[in-house]
DNA sequence: CGCCGTTTGTCCAAACATTAGACACACTTG
DNA sequence: CAAGTGTGTCTAATGTTTGGACAAACGGCG
């Protein structure tokens, strides 16, 4: 059980119940709550490796717009804490948006026990994945070079560092093929 | 008109008729294909600032994973395009998968004009937004660093710098700037 | 065509960052 | 308590980044 703790939020009580009931015995800790008002304390507190948000809290509303709202402000906190929503009401509009706004992955009511251990492992193991940081240099790196056709003095600057630094990682970087970018006129910008 | 030149990709010609008149006056030049077999060929000769992608194009067909496929290809070969879907059989599940591999935004048929203009200057946008280096490294250090809840040998270690090279990282930037430094600079073009 | 601005490739010396290694100290844990 | 680990600090050697400079190459333009 390396998963960690797992907070999930529904108001719903015999949802909470079930997802519990699914979750224990995959994740080392499964902790509820039947509403998002204490989540950044009890985030704060727990310290979980994922989070299961229902998007519907008052009754006669299922917009989504709360599990939105919780959303941004759980991620705007916690930005390396992967979320999942989970909604009843779902549709297509809803789901992008959700993803855009930071989401991990979204699933909806009714759900299957083995996709949804599945989709918070599957966001746990994303979350938790770490690049060196020259490795995130240099692909940044080559992606802004990309972008400026190639050209150093402009790369450098956007960048933020000196012509001849990016001279030199680009010569010390093993990457030869630009796929891409043929020598067409440079886009707009 | 800034945002360059857009491919779109759909197998009935009426809708790239409509699309291509939609688009025509935003962006600087609208190439369509009734395929995505030539795709690649396209890209590489138009250089497109963003790409939109028809899921289904064989008839009787409509579970999108012709469009799937085609999104994983380009986007494997050109991850800085933007690509979105657009799709007339659309669930969440799909659009769920699609942003998770990759694309940019998901539209369904029929579509609001205005709506899949803005999307597609959004998604160029953000494709054309560029991190300084600086920025990127003391972002992905911060996150390494709570992930490994402070420990600066294991994330040293993880980062693939030494643990003194990390400290001095750490103290030169207290607090960074998390997301909002009002700076003017000319992002020209 | 020659002029001019820009970019490149190259060099330099000074400033700066990174490194391994070392050490005292604090902190957990058995 | 003693062992094990991590911190904060230091040093001296090594490596990197910097602005500045320069000739050469490129491209646009009158």
């Amino acid at each position: 059980m390396k998963y960690g703790t797992v907070l999930v939020i529904d108001d719903n009580p015999a949802i909470l119940t079930a997802v519990k009931i699914c979750l224990t015995g995959v994740f080392e800790r499964v902790v509820t709550l039947t509403s998002p008002d204490k989540a950044l304390v009890t985030i704060a507190q727990e310290n979980p490796a994922a989070i299961l948000l229902d998007m519907n809290f008052s009754l006669g509303v299922n917009s989504g717009q709360e599990g939105m709202m919780w959303l941004s402000a759980i991620h705007r906190k916690y930005p390396d804490i992967p979320i999942v929503l989970i909604t009843a009401y779902a549709d297509v509009k809803l789901a992008v948006r959700a993803l855009k706004n930071g989401a991990a992955d979204f699933v909806t009511k009714p759900w299957d026990n083995d996709e949804l251990i599945r989709v918070l492992k599957d966001a746990i193991d994303k979350a938790g994945e770490i690049v060196p940081l020259d490795q995130l240099e240099s692909e940044h790196v080559r992606k802004v070079l990309n972008k400026c056709d190639g050209n150093m003095k402009r790369a450098a600057d956007l960048l933020g560092i000196s012509r001849q630094t990016l001279y030199n990682k680009v010569k010390a970087s093993p990457l030869p093929p630009l796929r891409g970018e043929g020598k067409l006129r440079g886009e707009g910008e």
